[in-house]
RNA sequence: GCUCGGAUGGUGGAAUGGUAGACACGCAAGACUUAAAAUCUUGUGACCAUUACGGUUGUGCGGGUUCAAGUCCCGCUCCGAGUACCA
């Protein structure tokens, strides 16, 4: 009986299709257990042998924990919104509904060639109106709140109106965009319009000018996760800064609940860092400069009170509020111009040029300490976006100040004994303070307590900590996105009635702007509410991926986001698999929205994701040919050095070893028809290169093609046997021969000259001690996500089996068992020959037995260093296993212990662990 | 610059402080075959020795702790990832 993989794979297919084998419900007699693979983005590429890393190693840790005895929650569905199916509609005219659901559903045969034990009743795609329902209700909910940091959660905004009414906002300790300070009588003095403006500044999700990343070429703004180095991450165009009225999302104000929330979490510490790094708590001390003849104070945000001695100036970010009060006439025009230069550069250029700039606005500020005057600059170096946008500049002990004082000729104080600043400034906080004071003698440790005391006595200032975390924007200029359920009256947004969700999105005839610079849901016709104009822009791609996983718990339900049934059983995922390239995107996203709903207690847990576990990137290898300069002739790898040559990516699939398949070669381009080569050992030798996997490199492997030729069993089980699950790592299609043959070997401990022979004698010691020996090191394996270790552990028992000539009953129907999470569809064929009525996964993992393992008592020689010798008596548990063993005699053991016998040595077999006196 | 990882044969990679290189690829030799492929057997870190037994050396570099270090500590080098005028 051969194994005819396709065969047996195409039937295990549909008959779990069919019996609906992996639907899973709510089952209180089971212990839950909730495994989440970040869902993907459905690319017109398809997938390619890199993406399902991730869902292997998820579904083998699924169905191990299905075996185990847990009702395992294993879902799956579509990031459905994004910017490429747009980008081809812009350029295709093709809806991008209809390219979204091509690429879905060719996803989804891919996925379902691996064997993969999702419960796809449970699939949900976030462009679908039962979906998006529910990522809009949750955003009016936002819309609708505000957050009280003395109660460290979101609340109703009617409750802050209700304060207003009677107080004021004096003494309320919440979150907002700008200070603003007003009384009750004040408040109900203003109109319904200014009422609505002020409530803008504390909701939740909120409209207000800010500061964005606008992507000309994208037409839209972006979220500071989606730009690196000053270039959108999609797509790689420049983006600049701007002001824009945008709905943003009020994240800031849960920045010190997402820092303390990674401690009760089990993700990698890498990730943690990354996240606190976002994040970026600093302690420090706001401190206020009063402007010299203008009722102005400027707040200025520090670090370093302690060197509030040596400020000779202070530098305003040019976007700052105040620049224009600031700026004296006979300046004015020399400030126009620096600002109209700085509006033109890009984020991109203002990174790469570093050089100081800068202008003086001929105003002075006093030092709060010490009365000092102190000019005041505006500079780029500075950002309107952190602290208060303007900072109290310290050159001696600052680098950026250093930089900017020496290209101004500004004074420059040390401040620290012995510190010398003639070349550099001084950054360490360490040393002894001088020339300033009160603080003068004092470590400066010691002088930032003792300035902070001061400055909060006097009333200089108040201490403060600051987050370098920034609200999401959340609009986009853009069509495939969920819309905005708001619609505006007189200037003002209102909330579209929960009643009248989900609001759909419209057609349009293009995906282009409007002629009059509006974004695309301008163009569609009688976009409107109650008569009232609809918002134009739509939500990003992170708003539907940062509830996704609740909506599993709940799939069909039309009534609420998840119910409180389904919730409560289901509650967080227990492990969540995914790319690191989340970490200040979506990870940080659907922290704070779940945050928020369990402020309100839609949610029963606080944090999404109890367990997080990144998986590497799959690299591709290359290969290249070498072709003599100006002709058709191609030389071998190893004689390359003797000619002029070009390297020529070639297509992987025509290599086989780094041996070229030269007909293959003629025929894979017209172009090398004609090719002639330059062979070794009669052999085309192709060089090779790790890089990233893509078509211009004609690296991709398609997992298709590997299905194929190899079966899923081994596709799967090669993908985990390359190496760590968390390390990036080539695909390399030549070892996978080796799981290859593994699964045939095993195969055949089945049949015997074509017959099914397995018998029912009773195991010998020795095959129950291979085949325990693997019980054991799978569970701990997969316990420990350690399953590259565990194929090795396979392949090391079916040849012990082998070699034993075993094929007993148990014995191979606890391996099926143990293999069924890596390998289900050969696994489930054996389990049914062997004549089981009910599938492999509802089998329970066997039990270790621990007896097994153990060899009989025996006496041992101990030899150690060559000088001294135990005879010990010990029973070998396994090898390295640590043992406790009574010393019988011994010789030659002065040397260390100074002639006593040990009563007992704890060893591993031939060593010595530790010896007990 | 800062933060976090990593460095082990020709290759991918194994090693709770205890026989370094599991397992696999590749390579070599052999068996089967008219031949090739497939399959099976044996060998395979390097160096030396070889009739055999064996010996020396070896986990990026330099120190240290320990009876014992790939593993722990200190100081470097190189590579990768993230982040960056964050005051």
């Amino acid at each position: 009986m051969e194994y005819n993989f396709n065969e047996i794979e195409k039937k295990w297919q549909e008959y779990w299709k069919k019996n609906r084998t992996y639907q899973v419900k709510i089952d209180k007699d089971k212990p839950k257990y909730y495994v989440l693979d970040m869902f993907p983005y459905p690319s017109g590429a398809g997938l390619h042998v890199g993406h399902p890393l991730g869902y292997i190693a998820s579904d083998i840790y699924s169905r191990y924990k299905r075996l185990k005895g847990f009702n395992v929650l294993h879902p799956m569905g579509y990031d459905a919104y994004g910017l490429p199916a747009e980008q081809y509609a812009i350029q295709t005219g093709q809806h991008p509904a209809i390219t979204t659901e091509q690429n879905i559903n060719r996803y989804r045969r891919q996925l379902d060639k691996i064997g993969f034990s999702f419960d796809w009743e449970r699939e949900i795609r976030t462009c679908d109106p039962s979906y998006y329902k529910w990522t809009q209700w949750v955003f009016l909910h936002m819309f609708d709140s505000y957050y009280c940091y003395d109660e460290q959660q979101a609340r109703p905004i009617s409750e802050l109106v209700e304060m207003f009414e009677l107080q004021g906002n004096k003494d309320l300790n919440i979150a907002q965009t700008e200070e603003i300070t007003f009384t009750a009588e004040e408040w109900k003095a203003k109109t319904e319009k200014e009422k609505q403006e002020i409530l803008m500044n504390y909701r939740i999700a909120y409209l207000a000018d800010t500061m964005v990343n606008w992507c000309p070429a994208l037409g839209t703004v972006l979220a500071n996760d989606e730009v690196s180095e000053g270039l959108s991450v999609r797509g790689g165009y420049p983006v600049e800064q701007r002001k824009m009225r945008q709905w943003s999302l009020r994240v800031s104000a849960y920045a010190q609940r997402l820092l303390d929330g990674l401690d009760k979490i089990d993700w990698t510490e890498s990730l943690k860092e990354t996240q606190k790094n976002w994040i970026g708590r600093s302690e420090g001390a706001e401190l206020y400069f009063q402007v010299k003849n203008l009722d102005i104070r400027l707040n200025v945000f520090t670090t370093r009170a302690d060197t509030v001695f040596g400020v000779t100036f202070m530098v305003l970010a040019p976007e700052s509020e105040y620049v224009s009060q600031l700026v004296i006439p006979t300046r004015q025009a020399e400030v126009n111009t620096y600002l109209n230069a700085v509006k033109r550069r890009t984020e991109r250029e203002r990174i790469a040029d570093r050089k100081a700039s800068g202008v003086f606005t001929g105003s002075y500020a006093l030092n709060p300490i010490n009365g000092a005057e102190i000019p005041i600059w505006i500079s780029d170096y500075v950002l309107a976006g952190y602290g208060t946008g303007a900072i109290m500049a310290v050159p001696a002990h600052d680098s950026r100040d250093y930089t900017f004082a020496k290209h101004f000729n500004l004074p420059i104080i040390p401040l620290i004994e012995g510190a010398d600043v003639s070349e550099e400034s001084f950054d360490a906080k360490e040393g002894m303070m001088i020339n300033s004071g009160f603080l003068n003698g004092l470590s400066v440790n010691e002088a930032i307590r003792k300035v902070k005391e001061y400055i909060v006595e006097n009333n200089l200032g108040k201490l403060k900590v600051n987050y370098r975390l920034r609200d999401a924007i959340f609009s986009r200029q853009r069509y495939w996105g969920e819309p905005f359920p708001i619609y505006y009256k007189d200037g003002m947004p209102f909330a579209v009635d929960v009643n009248d969700l989900p609001l759909q999105l419209p057609e349009i005839d293009k995906f282009l702007p409007t002629e009059t610079g509006e974004p695309p849901l301008g163009r569609a016709k009688n976009w409107t509410y109650k008569g009232y104009p609809l918002e134009l822009a739509t939500m990003p791609g992170f708003a539907g991926s940062s509830a996704y996983y609740l909506r599993y718990e709940d799939p069909a339900n039309t009534q609420c986001l998840v119910s409180k049934e389904s919730n409560e059983y289901w509650r967080n995922v227990d492990l969540y698999i995914g790319g690191t390239e989340h970490a200040t995107g979506h990870l940080i996203y659907s922290r704070f929205w779940n945050k928020f709903l369990y402020d309100y207690g839609i949610v029963a847990e606080d944090e999404p994701f109890k367990k997080l576990i990144n998986q590497g990137m799959i690299q591709g290898r290359s290969n290249f040919v070498y072709r003599i300069k100006n002709s058709n002739t191609f030389v071998s790898y190893g004689l390359k050095n003797q000619y002029d040559v070009t390297p020529i990516h070639v297509d992987v699939n025509i290599v086989s070893n780094d041996i070229l398949d030269l007909d293959a070669f003629k025929k894979w381009n017209p172009e090398y028809k004609t090719a002639e080569f330059i062979l070794e050992d009669g052999k085309y030798i192709c060089g090779w290169a790790i890089e990233k996997m893509s078509k211009s490199m004609f690296n991709v492997v398609n997992p298709d093609d590997i299905v194929e030729k190899y079966g899923a069993d081994t596709l799967r089980l090669y993908e985990m046997f390359l190496g760590p699950l968390e390390q990036s790592k080539p695909w390399d299609t030549n070892g996978i021969d080796g799981v290859s043959r593994f699964l045939r070997k095993f195969w055949n401990l089945f049949f015997h000259a074509g017959e099914l022979i397995v018998s029912d004698d009773q195991p010998t010691v020795e095959e129950l001690k291979s085949i325990h020996k693997l019980i054991k090191k799978i569970g701990h394996d997969i316990e420990n996500f350690s399953f590259n270790t565990s194929v090795a552990a396979f392949m090391i028992c079916v040849n012990e089996l082998t070699a034993l000539n075993c094929h007993k009953r148990s014995i191979l129907s606890d391996f099926i068992v143990v293999l069924a999470s890596f390998a289900p569809f050969v696994s489930e064929e054996l389990w049914r020959r062997l004549g089981n009525e009910t599938t492999v996964c509802d089998a329970r993992f066997p039990d270790f037995i621990e007896e097994y393992l153990k060899e009989n008592m025996a006496k041992y020689t101990i030899s150690f260093d060559g000088r001294a010798r135990f005879v010990l008596d010990f029973s070998v548990e396994a090898k390295k296993e640590e043992i406790e063993a009574t010393v019988l005699s011994h010789e030659n053991s002065q040397k260390w212990l100074n002639g006593k016998r040990p009563k007992k040595i704890i060893i591993v077999p031939n060593k010595i662990v530790n010896i007990v006196l």
